[in-house]
RNA sequence: GGGCGCUUAGCUCAGUUGGCUAGAGCAUUCCGCUUACACCGGAAAGGUCACUGGUUCGAGUCCAGUAGCGCCCA
């Protein structure tokens, strides 16, 4: 027991308002020294089931924005929820190494040092990374931090950390193993700017204006031409065939004759293809959608080591494959152009672009360019470098994705609902562990998820980077000899006809836990590759040196970091060795995660991947059993947030200009089910802290940013540079020109809530102290309290179902508005109001007010965690909390605090519906105040009938409270001349006491106005009754309620006719 | 080209199996410093629910089509 928190003097008096900068600093480290995050497997008690998420780590390229505190915050709203809920709960924190992004960044430095990554060796250029890469996590971790995220720091991890190392070297290992890694000459997606392979779906496609090129290809008997149409004239310096469609008319009678290519000489087939679109005059379907065919000549040139589609060509008919360029794109003859003719010289080492200008101009010289037409096309870029990716011929290693263990494996996973049948190919559920448990929120994005999987391809996961994880397979080349290596042919014979390439074999390697495989490569040259078992740093290093004397090589790249990232799930556990890393249990115990919280271009990047690689590791386990795809943060145009567009607000200066709380409510709130949403930006001057609209330009690619620099909205002379200014370069921060802030009155509404929240507290806790007696005891009863006791407890009850429900299928947004409900407009405009004249000398509503005080901070403390936790010690000293079937027990922290309880049987149903009425009627009254600018002030004296007198009583004074009434009389007390006419529930309602406020002119307006507006209702409700078909199908209590309502607005309507009548 | 989503008050958005006399916050207007809060309280005004047709007793909600915007995948 801590006797100091006890201590009534060490609970500060409360500020007049929230300042949230002064104490969420003072709060972070509260929750640090109580370790109230940390998870541990063995804290597993009683039967609450754990709850788990990790974190998407982020990557290490640069600071969080606003889109990460937006999915952060969502997260940590579940953790902390769950974590109240008494469940043993794991946020595992982390960040991603984010190879290609990575690398580029630090290149990108250096080159502004003038210096290039090839000035260092590798472990130096590493070494560089490692140095951002510890300033970027430490900015991010603390982001996290500020904006009070929950996760378990002691567990942080890092793609690339030795505990995550060790999880890739075994999933290699074990899928190299088993088949599902194998190398393969194909053609990839290149960068020339990275010079590297990408996968499919890090590049991009964009619609670039263009040409379509005609070039004359002579046949090879002089009798004529054919003409090829091309967007990429420089390529068919390897073109090694020219392609017909078989039903195209000419098909026959070039069938079996050659066109020698022009520039090169090389005499190349005619071969027939259904690939090739006919020309829409051949092509029968005048109607035809295909752009392709109005630009079609019928003769496609085809080459297959430059384009994908050449390439399967060329596998039909096993045409040459002839690579003309270098890995930068330039045109070379060192990559497999053998037959260059001296003609070729020229183009020899010309960029791709430049080679293109030569082709046409050579082909225009000679005669042979028949037309240029403009053609808009998709061309693939590098989602790093930006520039077109090249289809390059090379060797990488794959991922067999497509092997029924795994592409099969993801799609079984999927919930019944999501995925009732399975796709061709797949084998179908066999009901093992995992089948069917993967959940989708919302679920449209399973359909997502479905398709792709189904037209997938095999992986690319080697990339020729420095910064990534070393792929551990050591190579060499060898000769084969017919009789040392008698067995390993007959087996590559073998596997051959299988139509495989590869064979495993048993070797002094694979006696030392390595697998080795052999496969034929060009010039029937054979080539072994061992891989290594997950070894510790220094082993791998020993064993690699005995591979090495053995004249193999390391290969020198690395993978893809989606590689390491699809074992997050696992590597941040402790697979394969949790008990090495002091992990043990914890695999058990929160794998599968409760659910993955990420965005939706991450469903194919990553989702898909832990799942295949969970349930192959894991025999079928799921990595994640729900997954929510959240929305996207656009700014004030509509655009997303993001790193590269310079866009992104810092989270911290929102936590600045607002507070944590504040941001994390809005943030809340904005996360509704279908929409992305907008955040119009404002901007912070550094030098005055003005507020003001930036000064916004348009680039090149047509996004509208803030310029670069802005003025001083007061002091044009006062400069200071944006986000975008630093992220393009074309802003440099100094002490001069510091860097602008952001804000955005979006967050005004959190910053309200926090201080509405801080001051009822405020309140609450002056009232219980000005109290003449102390709050009853925890279990005193209220079976006979005022209604508005009951009420308020039954409309906690009410939002804790709502809560609930929201969180369970991940609707924010729902969440935000119900705890804003609660709070403002129940306890605070409602609750608080009411009570006020009663509460100080009731004993038991004390105890309400204080157990109502103590719930609201506990339901509000997932979203709002710093202003209620910093307000909790006050709540606390005031003593036990809680009533009869309402549990709050108590605790030192706030954030290890249980949720409240409430029992199903002092839940008072009838108590919402009999202080609606009292809200009705207290409504009347203020609207009728309101239209005659009447004071709460002034003493209103109420004539009504024996129900509203009755409901008045009921409501132990909150009616005269609410209402400003002076006292409540029968009717029949009236004196109509000096009263004005309400109507309520179908009565009228008579108030005195305010007819000399206004002129007589106003009050037969306001007459009039209520009298058209119940004709307007009556010949609504008449209507509906005048239709039999209503009155026959609806639903016969609709149709009694329809009644009901007519007859009220009558006798309303008659008491506001009377009324006017009276006013002459 | 395929898929998904959006279009509701001046602005940002709710509206979950069709029952709505369409809501919230901000902004606007009026009143109010009532010993929690002006980062506040009370009230008002503001909408042919993108458009066209259909189903239904009844459509913001379901169906078909049109237009515009956005995202994902090719």
């Amino acid at each position: 027991m801590n006797t100091a928190s006890q201590d009534s003097t060490s609970v500060p008096e409360l500020a007049k308002s929230y300042s949230p900068g002064d104490t969420e600093d003072g709060i972070r480290a509260l929750w640090g020294e109580e370790g109230c995050f940390h998870a541990l497997p063995s804290g597993r008690s009683g039967d609450e089931e754990p709850f788990s998420i990790l974190i998407p780590p982020p990557n290490v390229t640069a600071a969080l924005h606003l889109g990460h505190a937006f999915n952060n915050t969502l997260q940590d709203v579940l953790a902390r929820y769950q974590r109240m809920q008494g469940r043993p709960t794991l946020w595992m924190p982390g960040t991603d190494h984010a190879g290609i992004a990575t690398q580029s960044v630090v290149e990108k430095r250096l080159l502004e040092q003038g210096k290039s990554r090839t000035d260092f060796t590798r472990e130096g250029f590493i070494d560089k990374v490692k140095a951002w890469k510890d300033e970027y996590e430490a900015t991010i971790v603390s982001q996290l931090k500020v904006m009070g995220c929950s996760c378990d720091w002691d567990r942080l991890r890092f793609t690339m950390d030795p505990v995550c190392t060790q999880a890739v070297r075994e999933a290699f290992f074990r899928l190299f193993r088993d088949g599902l890694i194998y190398r393969g000459k194909r053609l990839v997606n290149w960068d020339p700017v990275s010079m590297t392979a990408l996968a499919d779906d890090e590049v991009e496609m964009h619609d670039v204006p263009g040409h379509m090129w005609y070039l004359r290809y002579p046949l090879e008997d002089g009798s004529g031409h054919v003409t090829v149409a091309t967007t990429r004239p420089e390529t068919m310096l390897g073109d090694t065939a020219v392609a017909i469609n078989p039903r195209d008319p000419r098909a026959e009678g070039l069938r079996g004759r050659n066109v020698v290519v022009p520039i090169v000489g090389r005499v190349i087939p005619i071969v027939e293809d259904e690939y090739v679109v006919l020309p829409r005059e051949l092509s029968g379907d005048q109607d035809s959608t295909d752009p392709k065919a109005e630009f079609a000549t019928g003769f496609l040139k085809v080459t297959p080591a430059h384009d994908p589609n050449d390439w399967e060509i060329g596998l039909r008919h096993e045409l040459a494959v002839i690579n003309v360029m270098a890995p930068d794109g330039s045109i070379s003859i060192d990559h497999g152009f053998e037959d260059h003719s001296v003609e070729v010289e020229p183009f020899i080492g010309l960029s791709r672009e430049d080679a293109r200008t030569a082709v046409v101009d050579w082909f225009q010289q000679a005669g042979l360019l028949e037309n240029i037409r403009e053609y808009e096309h998709a061309v693939g870029h590098s989602y790093r470098s930006h520039v077109p990716i090249e289809p390059y011929l090379s060797d990488q290693w794959y991922v067999r994705v497509t092997d029924d263990r795994l592409r099969g494996s993801a799609l079984r996973a999927m919930s019944e609902k999501d995925c009732d049948s399975m796709p061709e190919g797949v084998t179908p559920r066999s009901g093992g562990e995992g089948d069917g448990g993967l959940t989708f929120f919302p679920e449209r994005y399973a359909k997502t998820f479905r398709t792709w999987h189904e037209n997938l391809r095999d992986w690319c996961i080697s990339r020729q980077l420095w910064w990534g994880h070393r792929i551990p397979v050591w190579m060499r080349t060898i000769e084969p000899d017919p009789e040392a290596h008698a067995q390993i042919l007959a087996k590559l014979e073998d596997a051959e006809r299988d139509g495989r390439d590869s064979v495993a074999i048993q070797s002094a390697w694979t006696e030392r836990g390595c697998a080795h495989h052999v496969r034929r490569i060009a010039g029937d040259l054979l080539q072994e590759q061992v891989c290594l078992p997950a070894l510790e740093d220094d082993d791998q290093a020993a064993l690699g040196a005995e591979l090495e004397m053995g004249g193999f090589e390391q290969d020198p790249d690395v993978l893809d970091t989606w590689f390491s990232s699809a074992l997050w799930p696992l590597s941040t556990m402790g697979w394969p060795n949790a008990s090495e890393h002091g992990m043990e249990g914890l695999l058990d115990t929160f794998n599968p995660t409760s659910v993955l919280s990420t965005a939706r271009e991450i469903i194919t990047l990553w989702v898909s991947r832990m799942v295949m690689f969970n349930r192959y590791f894991m025999n079928g386990r799921l990595p994640f059993r729900d997954v929510f795809v959240h929305a996207v943060i656009q700014d004030g145009h509509g655009q997303k947030m993001s790193k590269s567009l310079g866009n992104g607000v810092d989270p911290r200066d929102i936590v600045r200009s607002h507070g944590a709380d504040a941001m994390r409510f809005v943030l809340t709130q904005m996360s509704t089910d279908t929409q992305d949403v907008r955040l119009p930006v404002d901007m912070v001057c550094p030098h005055t802290g003005e507020t003001f609209a930036p000064e916004m330009i348009r680039t090149a690619a047509g996004h509208m940013v803030t310029a670069p620099e802005q003025a001083c909205p007061s002091d044009p002379d006062k400069r200071m540079v944006t986000v975008y200014g630093t992220v393009s370069g074309k802003g440099v921060v100094s002490e001069d020109t510091p860097l602008a802030g952001n804000t955005s009155s979006k967050f005004d509404i959190g910053r309200n809530f926090a201080n509405k929240l801080w001051n009822a507290t405020r309140f609450a806790l002056g009232t219980l102290a000005r109290s003449e007696q102390a709050p009853a005891g925890p279990e005193v009863r209220l079976d006979d309290a005022p209604l508005v006791d009951r009420w308020i407890i039954a409309r906690l009850n009410g939002s804790l179902q709502a809560i609930d429900a929201s969180i369970n299928t991940y609707q924010f947004s729902s969440i935000a508005d119900s705890l804003y409900d609660f709070a403002w407009r129940d306890y605070c405009d409602w609750y608080l109001e009411s009570i006020k004249p009663t509460v100080q000398g009731d004993a038991r509503q004390s105890q309400v007010l204080l157990s109502m005080t103590d719930a609201l901070l506990r339901v509000l403390h997932p979203v709002m965690p710093f202003v209620t936790e910093t307000l909790w010690p006050n709540v606390r000293a005031c003593g036990a909390r809680g009533v009869h079937g309402l549990l709050l027990p108590d605790s030192e922290v706030l954030a290890s605090a249980r949720w409240p309880r409430l029992e199903p049987d002092v839940i008072d149903h009838a108590a919402l519906e009999e202080f609606a009425r009292v809200q009705d009627l207290v409504g009347s009254v203020r609207t009728l105040r309101g239209e005659r600018n009447v004071t709460i002030k002034r003493r209103l004296v109420m004539y009504a009938s024996p129900k509203v007198v009755d409901l008045a009583t009921a409501s132990s004074g909150v009616v005269e409270t609410l209402c400003g009434l002076e006292r409540i009389a029968p009717l029949s007390d009236a004196v109509t001349a000096e009263s004005v006419v309400i109507t309520f529930e179908g009565e009228e309602v008579l108030l005195g006491g305010l007819i000399d406020s206004g002129d007589l002119d106003k009050e037969r307006a306001r007459l009039t106005k209520l009298c058209e507006q119940k004709r307007k209702q009556i010949s609504g409700f008449e209507g509906r009754l005048a239709n039999d078909a209503y009155v026959q199908k609806a639903k016969p209590e609709l149709v009694a309620e329809t009644r009901r309502m007519l007859e009220a607005s009558r006798t309303e309507l008659e008491a506001a006719e009377a009324a006017l009548a009276r006013l002459g």
